[in-house]
DNA sequence: AAAACCCTGTAACCTATGTTACAATAAATA
DNA sequence: TATTTATTGTAACATAGGTTACAGGGTTTT
């Protein structure tokens, strides 16, 4: 079974005992299916009747903008797609499924998924961790566009919890990026971060590494 | 036992045989809990070792904004408190939690909660449900301003997810409180309503009731 | 009916942010 | 080292949206 190599290593089987697990598996009723770069996996709106997990390659889903285009919501590359969806009221696919490259699947129906949620208790645990961190992580999220409406307050928030003891902040993404992240235009996010600049509340160290100068003067630009 | 009256109306009970809930909770080791109005029922940063599921009453959770103010995130009459906390990596709450009036809360531990889990699959599943629609209900949201940045395509999509066939929109809520679902504000969502109304785009019929005169227009007004 | 209150429309004004474009680095590659 | 490519800084300009303020129309309270 060379499927438990790559069981093994997904986050929802970890702390099962490599016995345990082939023994579940053995007596699993699953589906793998390998699909090609650019294949669809899923539609917007397919019912999601199985548990899907992505043991190899890469998937991203995209969602539709009103006009027309469309932008990557997330990648997998291993783990469950769409958890929270076959357990909702709205078992429906909220976006469509894409591989980025040649992807390995495994598909395992609902009705087999609860019984081994009975039968192993870990396993359980584990898919419950995996739903609940993305509600936390959609939270989070959510918490920090609502609360932090300029890009001031947005880079205040971002500085803050970057920073280590001694007052110094790594960015651990490049401005282009934090600029998407954010939601913001890349060249409004630097001129906002010239302006902290400019009113000695940050002193470049390196190109991506800065000191907070003084927390007081930064907690004063919050609008 | 008294107790069951409430319970039995909660959606994680629900689909459970009265008897067998009765024989569940003689068994449960769970505490009850009444706080005033007012009272502080978790702050922020608590380590969350049991269920809380409010049986009574009202509370409300807020969040602090960087300038101080603190915002309120969520309202629950009736059902589970922050389910997706207790078995996430992070399982201390994220907001702190106020009582909007007198309020009864039920504590059940987590080690009690896995255990009915394996004893119960109906509660297990609903308890799969409510995490899973609390995911899906914040994907939703977050897509919803991600992409639609302007106000122009807030109203747009607004208006089109709450069409009736013959093109009459009914709203559900008033413009103030749109404008707070939306995070701008009302006046601003005025004026973009008034530009509809002026472009023919839309025509009202009653106060909060309108007839989109033609979706291509509207759909043309995207950005 | 009067008063007080809340919701909405509307307008004038201001500012933050997006847009575009280009120069200056820095990083990657030949 | 030279050349290309990606990432940033910066500036000029345009505009969507926030702010404030006030008036008209509903509702509720007195």
């Amino acid at each position: 079974m060379e499927i438990l190599e790559k069981i093994k290593k997904l986050s929802v089987f970890k702390g099962i005992e490599e016995e345990k697990l082939k023994e579940i598996f053995k007596n699993l009723n699953y589906k793998i299916r390998k699909v090609e770069k650019d294949e669809v996996v899923a539609f917007r709106g397919d019912i999601l009747e199985s548990l899907i997990i992505v043991t190899s390659g890469e998937v991203y889903t995209e969602m539709q903008k009103l006009n027309g285009d469309s932008i990557v919501v997330d990648r997998i590359t291993m783990g469950v797609l769409a958890g929270a969806f076959i357990f909702g009221k709205d078992n429906r696919f909220p976006v469509d499924v894409i591989a980025e490259k040649t992807t390995e699947l495994i598909y395992i129906p609902k009705e087999e998924i609860l019984r081994l949620f009975q039968q192993e208790t870990i396993f359980l645990q584990n898919y419950l961790g995996v739903i609940s961190n993305k509600t936390q992580f959609l939270s989070k999220k959510i918490w920090f566009s609502f609360t932090n409406k300029s890009i001031n307050n947005k880079l205040i928030a971002y500085l803050l919890n970057n920073t280590d003891r001694d007052n110094i902040v790594t960015l651990k993404n490049s401005i282009k990026e934090i600029a998407q992240m954010f939601g913001v235009a890349r060249p409004s996010l630097s001129r906002v971060l010239k302006g902290f600049i400019d009113d000695k509340i940050l002193m470049r160290i390196e190109t991506n590494k800065f000191e907070i100068i003084s927390k007081e003067k930064l907690l004063e630009k919050v609008d």
